[in-house]
DNA sequence: TTTATTATTGTTATGTTATAACGTACTATT
DNA sequence: AATAGTACGTTATAACATAACAATAATAAA
């Protein structure tokens, strides 16, 4: 099981995972030959300076704070398309928000526990998930191409809390 | 595993499942003590009739066309809204749009298998899968509270035709 | 039955998310 | 420098969803 649960979950050095992110992020466009610009690098900045996922209008209004001037939905817009189409970020589809991915490379469950309390979000990728979801497919001949799993609860914190006995 | 996906995939009198879906929608609702009023019933049936999840705003032009007068945003929301809170429909997050649920009484996995060719949805609900959703949840100590699975591919017979050879 | 209460619907306006269309500017190669 | 391809700027609008308040209908209580 491939999951950033541990990092999302427990206190951290985001700065340093967020710099990774970004190095890791030069490093697969470089490779594919395609251009990690000034507005793409900072909405993937953004994205993972955030400790929750975001809409693209929140996503346009810290651009536009950044870059000291107006930027337009479609400037976001074509930013998430591209950051998507390089599996740099996903999206979440009932909460038309985004959010940076920390294992790009790697074979995917896009399996996502989102918390309903402080809005944070952890990624898992899973081959006895992916197999079962696979093997499910099958049964009823659906050719599985790609997923989305949303999972809402609390995350471990926020269970703590909630559950936690009233001082007295 | 429970499914309705027999039912979606293969010829079958879709006048007949619709009625036996209202009827069973009319049983939920008198026994909850709520009412199945005229928007929320025409809502249902609308669902059901389409082969296609449809969206709020198909919803509205269809309810118009029907009850010959124009309908707002808000009449379709609430009834949509209803129809969710008492479990008789869907909302499928990445397409924005709703469709009727197979089976409203049962325990659910949300599991839906939507074609990217013709556009169907089949939802599935099963013990294994939700089992081993609780059990990754656990392991990261997240509380699931609920879920949504969307599995989009080639239905059966888009997967046929996809894949049949050419003519010769 | 009349009144009070609650649930439902009507209506207007607006918020939020996303894309179409077209023009301009940048980047790399020749 | 010319060219082709990619990326960005700009305006407008499409598509999805809700807030707020008024009017009406159904139900319960007097």
């Amino acid at each position: 099981m491939l999951t950033n649960a541990k990092l999302v979950y427990q206190p951290h050095n985001h700065e340093r995972s967020t710099n990774a992110a970004l190095n890791r992020a030069k490093d697969i466009c470089t490779e594919r030959n395609v251009r990690l610009t000034t507005t793409r690098e900072l909405v993937l900045k953004l994205l993972w300076q955030s400790r929750q996922p975001l809409g693209a209008y929140q996503l346009q209004d810290q651009l536009a704070a950044h870059l000291n001037k107006r930027v337009a939905p479609p400037t976001v817009y074509r930013a998430i398309e591209f950051l998507l189409k390089m599996g740099l970020i996903h999206r979440i589809p009932s909460l038309n928000a985004y959010l940076g991915c920390p294992f790009p490379t790697s074979e995917h469950s896009n399996l996502f526990m989102i918390c309903n309390q402080c809005g944070s979000v952890a990624e898992v990728a899973d081959n006895t998930i992916n197999g079962l979801l696979r093997s499910t497919c099958d049964k009823v001949n659906f050719t599985l191409q790609k997923q989305t799993l949303e999972l809402f609860g609390l995350c471990p914190q926020c269970t703590d809390i909630t559950e936690a006995p009233s001082h007295d």
